[in-house]
DNA sequence: CGGTTTTGCACAAACGTTTGCACACCTCAG
DNA sequence: CTGAGGTGTGCAAACGTTTGTGCAAAACCG
C-alpha cells in the first residue's frame, strides 16, 4: 500500500501546483484544455485514485449510510438491504453494513463507531434484546439523520418506516375464518416485540369480528427459539379441543409447528391449516407450505427508508418534520 | 451534524493546545494527570467522538476490510461473513460488505471503490457473469492484500480459500452408489464455473472406481435458474431408463428437480434419491429433505480467509508467499 | 492604444488528527 | 552552583484533498 499515487505526484510531474490538478480532473472551466487534458492523461496513467479518505475529511461528509439490523442472514434484512442499496446506488452513496446479532451491546456499540465514522446517515432495525432507546437518542442529539425500520422501539422520535402487522394478522385470522376454520390459535412472538402485540390485536380483532370467541388456550407465545415453538404447539395439540388452524408469528415458527404437527400424525393443511408472516422465500419449495402469507414488502421497507433517509439527508425533509410511513401488507393465498 | 465536537475545540475550553488533547487521550505519559484528567473529563461531557476519516487520513490506513461476494442473502454467504466478522471484531477492524449481484461490471466498480477508500485488505468471491480477472490484478497491482474466496477464478496470483468440492462430490457419489443405486445423475451448474468442474471430477472418478457406467445421459447441466433446473430435470426423468438418485449441484437445484418429481408422481427419497451440496439451513424444515448434504463450511470458510488477510495486512506472511487453502468438506447423512 | 474582462494558474488555508521536535521548567547529583 | 536528566507542554508539519483569493498574462472592446 506505499506509493500511493496522489494529486501532489501528479503535479509534481506535470510541473503544476496540487490545485490545478484537483480542478482539471473536476474539470474546473477555468483551467486550460491542455493543461486538463494532460492531466487527465497522466491520471489514467498513473491509475491515479482520489482519496475518499481526504475528500471526506475536507467536504465534511463521508457519503456514507450506515445500516445497522440483526442478522443479514435473514432473508428479510437481505431484501431490506436490497432495497436501501438501490436508491443509495442512484443517489452515489454507499452503504455500510452492520449485524448486531440482536445483541444490545453490540449494536451501541455499532451506533457509536458510526457517529465516529460521521456517516451521512442511519437506518436501523433494533436487537431483540433492545429495551431502552438511549444509545439511538444520542444518534439523534448528534443531528444525525436516522431512520428506523421494520423492529422500532416505542417511544422514540425518528422517522420510522414499518409494515402493518396487525392489519395483517386481522387479514390473516379473517380469511381463516371465511374458509370455515372456528378453532384459530395463535402462535405469536415475546412479549417484548411490539411486533407481537400488532399481530395479537389484528387476532382479536379478526376474531371479534367474525364472532368467534377468544380463546386463551388458543393463545401462545415462543421466543421463536425450535424447542419452545415445539412446545407450545404440544400444548395447542394435547388440548380437549385441537385447533384447525394456527396463525404463526413468522414462517420459522410455522415451519417448526409442522414438524410437530407430522409428529402427531396430521397431515399439514388438510387436518390443520397453517397461515404465516412471510420471511422466507421457500414456500414455493414446500410439499406442504403455509396456505397463506402475510407478505411485508422487505424491499419496499428499504426502499422507503432510504428514500426518506437521503431527503433528510439533503435537507428536503426537515428532522424535525417525523416521517412515519405504514406500509399495507399483503395476504398471499397459496392454497386452495 | 454542525457543531461536531473536536479536538480543537476541547483544546480551546481548556486553554491547552490540540497536540495535549490528543496525548491526553491516549494516555501519553509525559502528560500530566490532572490534564489527562481534565481532558477526559470533558471529553465524555462534550461527547466527543474521534473523527475515524481524520485518523486515517493521518494514519495512512483505515482498518477496513472491504468483503464482495455476489448476494448476500444467500445462506451461504451469510455465514462467510459471519467468519470474517468474527475475526475481524476481535482485530479491531471493521468490514464494509458489497454485493456484486453477480454481475461484472459492478464488481469491478466496487473493487475501484474500495481501492479509492484504501481499505486495508479485500475479500473477494467473483460473480457469476465474472470471467476475466484484469480488474483483479489492479487491485493486486496497487499492493492491496486479497483474499479470493468460494467462487476463485482461475490462473490468478493471490492467496485463495475453498473447499474441496471434487472430494465432495466423490464422496457423495460413492455413498450413493454403496446405497445400492446404479444410475446416479449428475444435475451440475454451467460450464463457466469452477465449482462445476470439481463436481464434475469427484462425480466421474467415484462412479469409475464403483464399476459404474459413466452415462452422458445422465450428466446434465443447468444455469441454475429454476426453468432451466425442471427442463433438465425433465430430461431426465423422461428417458427410457430414468436415474434412481441424483446428486445436484446446490440446494435449490435439488429443490426445484424434487418439485419436478412429484409432478412425476415419484416420491423423492423412495422412487429417486437425492444429495445436494449444503447451502440452505432449511433442510431440517423440508419433509423429504436431500439423503444427504456436502457441507462446506462457509463460517470456515470466512473465518480462514480472513485470518489470511489479517496477517498479509500485518506483515506476519509475505505477499508474495500465497496461500492456498482447501478445506475438506463433510458428508452430512440425513436420511438412512 | 488604454482600459476592462477573461483566462489560466499558484498560494494558502482548511478539514481533524497524530507526532517529531523544541523548549521551558523542575529536580537532583556531583 | 552547574549540568544532566526528567517532565509537561506547545509548535508545526503532515496525511490528500478542495476551494477562496490573488495575480499576471492574454484577449477583447471601443
Amino acid at each position: 500500500m506505499k506509493d500511493v499515487v496522489t494529486i501532489k505526484e501528479i503535479a509534481r510531474q506535470l510541473n503544476v501546483s496540487p490545485s490545478t490538478v484537483s480542478r482539471a480532473l473536476q474539470n474546473h472551466p477555468r483551467i486550460s484544455a491542455y493543461t486538463r487534458d494532460a492531466v487527465h492523461a497522466l491520471a489514467d496513467q498513473l491509475k491515479y485514485l482520489p482519496s475518499t479518505t481526504a475528500r471526506n475529511l475536507q467536504r465534511g461528509r463521508t457519503g456514507v449510510i450506515g445500516m445497522v439490523l440483526p442478522e443479514i442472514r435473514e432473508n428479510f434484512f437481505s431484501e431490506v438491504i436490497n432495497g436501501v442499496e438501490e436508491l443509495a446506488f442512484e443517489h452515489h452513496m454507499t452503504v455500510a453494513l452492520y449485524q448486531s446479532h440482536d445483541r444490545f451491546d453490540r449494536e451501541k456499540q455499532i451506533l457509536t463507531v458510526l457517529a465516529s465514522n460521521r456517516v451521512d446517515g442511519v437506518l436501523l432495525s433494533v436487537a431483540k434484546e433492545t429495551q431502552q432507546i438511549h444509545h439511538i437518542q444520542e444518534v439523534l442529539d448528534r443531528q444525525i439523520p436516522l431512520v428506523l425500520f421494520d423492529r422500532i422501539p416505542p417511544h422514540i422520535a425518528a422517522h420510522q418506516v414499518e409494515c402493518n402487522m396487525e392489519k395483517g394478522a386481522y387479514e390473516a385470522t379473517k380469511w381463516l375464518a371465511r374458509r370455515g376454520h372456528r378453532r384459530i390459535a395463535l402462535l405469536n412472538g415475546p412479549h417484548a416485540l411490539i411486533a407481537s402485540e400488532e399481530r395479537y390485536r389484528g387476532y382479536i380483532t379478526a376474531l371479534v369480528e367474525e364472532g368467534l370467541p377468544v380463546e386463551n388456550a388458543l393463545i401462545k407465545r415462543s421466543d421463536l427459539t425450535t424447542p419452545e415453538t415445539a412446545l407450545k404447539m404440544n400444548q395447542l395439540l394435547s388440548s380437549t379441543t385441537r385447533p384447525d388452524a394456527v396463525l404463526t408469528f413468522n414462517d420459522y415458527v410455522a415451519l417448526d409447528a409442522m414438524q410437530v404437527c407430522r409428529n402427531y400424525g396430521l397431515v399439514v393443511n388438510r387436518d390443520i391449516a397453517f397461515v404465516s408472516f412471510a420471511n422466507l422465500p421457500l414456500n414455493t419449495y414446500l410439499e406442504h407450505p403455509p396456505l397463506a402469507s402475510v407478505e411485508q414488502h422487505p424491499y419496499q421497507i428499504g426502499f422507503m427508508a432510504a428514500e426518506i433517509l437521503l431527503n433528510v439527508i439533503n435537507g428536503k425533509i426537515a428532522p424535525t418534520d417525523l416521517q412515519k410511513v405504514i406500509l399495507e401488507p399483503e395476504l398471499v393465498i397459496r392454497g386452495q
